[in-house]
RNA sequence: CGGGGUGUAGCGCAGUUGGUAGCGCACGUGGUUUGGGACCAUGGGGCCGGGAGUUCGAGUCUCUCCACCCCGACCA
């Protein structure tokens, strides 16, 4: 491509409103620009990133005897009332209706097309097990997107659907997916990547992993031992605690403390410890009256993941300030006014002694409460998100907590779908059942920009010669220079015979111009032409990763890029 | 959906007590330049987010929508 014909603009200045590096880059390199929150039109460099990015999932997928089909991207609402889906979900899912009127959706994941197209065509177990898979735009209306292309709307997506006739069968193949997904990231150029247990959300299913591109910026919370392979994301993680030293139980005491509310302000005035203080949480549950109380250790927080798994109900932080039955800043078990108020106590709390808690009653607590003895025999539940430094569920080490991007994920459903929806396979010994089925995902822009994030620097996007755009973008300086103009002509002519994708600055330009262009749109190799090198009868090959310069002789420059391209994964 | 912020040329911004809009970059033309964002001359480009109001007069004041961004809620 020529970049004077380049539908597209690089900018000095960052648009005011981009936060994070890819989110920047994107739009200063002339990747992409925004149509509307979390749509955005890819440019030609875009779209041949995001492209090189499908090949290579692609090419993995097929290795995994996956067969590339296409679903709807609009479905009518009869295929999601099959598995109840299209009660169940949110207004994330569009909904609209035809021309007569008739109920549709716009897909956000295509389970039900799946099954829709497998069923009947799969019926025995000869032909299991069997992966679909498509790449495709998908819509979801998320009520926040941010970041640039990290989330969006509007999106392209990789998503797998495989069937098995037995759980072992599905750990199998769940298990060749998993390493696939590896070589993926791999491959694509990102490095900080790990997996980790995750919530099965609106899939339902049994097991699921997410692989998390570390990044401070992002969304989820990852729960990592150092010292084992312990990984989880802080929806699932598992609560584990230090023993705090038992003492004697002291009489309980109904105590003054004014307007100290929360457990910072509770801990101060009554010189105690935030461990030593119990904190009351009120969640309300979502379309439904009454509310639900946690009580857990002062230093601690609520993991409202698994408060919902427990309730089996959505359930919503509640403002307690508005609501007479709740002393609030003052909540705690004993005389507490909300009757009809289920009531959850975290494990944290197990064991503890003489602790301070709400007294429901305005600019009090009592301290010295225990428990057992004052409340009651109560059972204690895991509700508790993982501090770092809590001890490993596994092996006892100390944990981690980091921040990550989810990039991809793999789950086993189970037969939600299959059963649901009435796909029926026989078995060798002439059962019928419902297969069992993964499905496994993988977001094509995300990935992009978390490979940007990983590769980049002051002056740039570094791309990954694996998936840029162009491999090679030619410099020529002072084109009027009759050796200059026909020297990177038949380079550049030269290059795209042997199937080179190459980009050349053909524009009348200041040479400074020309190289902070190619250094912020990143392409890994750059070529410059000039008079200059040329008097030694020299072309320039700089690498923009590294900034390592090779100078060769300009008639065995096309031999030694196709070398550099083929013996050079790494640039 | 809550809290905060911003909307003025393609991008980044200025615009005084209200008087009919400007700067830098980018773009067109002519010329001089040419190895890390050159210079001179000249030109084009604006429903000042939309609507309503106050006023002789609104980019500026009032009301009201809307869009976008950030934090939270939410999220395969």
């Amino acid at each position: 491509m020529r970049l004077s014909k380049f539908v597209g603009e690089r900018t000095k200045d960052a648009p005011s409103d981009a936060m994070m590096k890819n989110h920047i880059l994107l739009l200063r390199a002339g990747y992409m620009k925004q149509v509307a929150n979390g749509i955005y039109s890819l440019t030609a460099l875009g779209q041949k990133a995001c492209l090189n990015i499908e090949n290579i999932i692609r090419e993995e997928m097929n290795a995994c005897e996956g067969q590339e089909v296409k679903f709807p991207v609009v479905m009518p609402k009869e295929l999601w009332d099959m598995s109840g889906r299209y009660s169940s979900i949110g207004s994330e899912m569009v909904r609209f209706t035809d021309r007569t009127n008739r109920p549709m959706l716009l897909g956000m994941t295509h389970e039900e097309a799946a099954v829709h197209l497998a069923k009947n065509w799969v019926n025995s177990y000869t032909q299991l097990p069997c992966m679909i898979y498509q790449i495709q735009t998908k819509f979801r209306d998320e009520p926040r997107s941010r970041g640039g292309l990290i989330r969006v709307r509007e999106f392209t997506m990789k998503d797998a659907y495989s069937f098995h006739v037995t759980q072992e069968d599905l750990e199998d193949y769940y298990d060749v997916m998993f390493k696939a997904y590896e070589r993926i990231y791999k491959r694509i150029g990102l490095k900080n990547v790990v997996s980790v247990k995750s919530d099965n959300g609106m899939f339902g299913g049994t097991a699921s992993h997410e692989f998390m591109y570390l990044n401070p910026m992002g969304e989820d919370e990852l729960v990592i031992c150092p010292h084992c392979d312990y990984r989880a994301n802080q929806e699932v993680a598992q609560c584990k605690y230090k023993n705090l030293p038992q003492e004697d139980m002291l009489p309980l005491e109904e105590v003054f403390t004014g307007e100290a509310k929360d457990i910072a302000e509770v801990s101060k005035f009554l010189k105690m410890p935030p461990e030593k203080c119990m904190k009351a949480v009120v969640f309300a549950i979502k379309g439904e009256q009454g509310s639900v109380v946690c009580f857990i250790r002062g230093d601690r927080e609520i993991n409202e993941t698994k408060l919902r798994k427990l309730c089996k109900k959505e359930v919503v932080p509640y403002d307690a300030t508005s609501d007479p039955d709740f002393c609030a800043g003052n909540i705690g078990p004993l005389n507490l006014k909300a009757k009809d108020a289920k009531i959850f106590f975290d494990q944290s709390l197990k064991g503890l002694t003489n602790l301070s808690t709400g007294a429901n009653k305005k600019e009090y607590h009592f301290v010295n409460f225990n428990i057992e003895r004052d409340y009651g025999t109560v059972e204690y539940y895991d509700i508790s998100k993982v501090k770092a430094g809590d001890p490993c569920p596994n092996c006892g080490g100390e944990l981690h907590v980091s921040n990550g991007i989810e990039i991809g994920n793999i789950f086993q459903l189970g037969t939600k779908y299959t059963s649901s929806m009435g796909m029926f396979v026989k078995t060798k010994d002439e059962r019928e059942i419902n297969p069992i089925m993964g499905c496994y995902g993988i977001g094509v822009g995300r990935n992009l920009a978390c490979v940007i994030e990983e590769n980049s620097d002051e002056k740039g996007i570094c791309m990954p010669l694996s998936i840029a755009p162009y491999k090679v973008h030619i410099v020529p300086l002072r084109l009027d220079d009759e050796k200059v103009a026909s020297i990177s002509s038949k380079l550049y002519h030269d290059l795209q015979s042997k199937k080179i994708e190459v980009l050349i600055d053909d524009r009348d330009v200041m040479p400074g111009v020309k190289f902070n262009d190619a250094d912020l749109i990143g392409m890994p190799l750059r070529v410059l032409i000039s008079p200059r090198s040329l008097s030694n009868n020299q072309i320039e090959i700089k690498l923009r990763k590294t900034g390592e310069v090779i100078m060769v002789d300009a008639q065995d420059g096309l031999n030694k890029i196709l070398d550099i391209i083929q013996n050079n994964k790494e640039i």
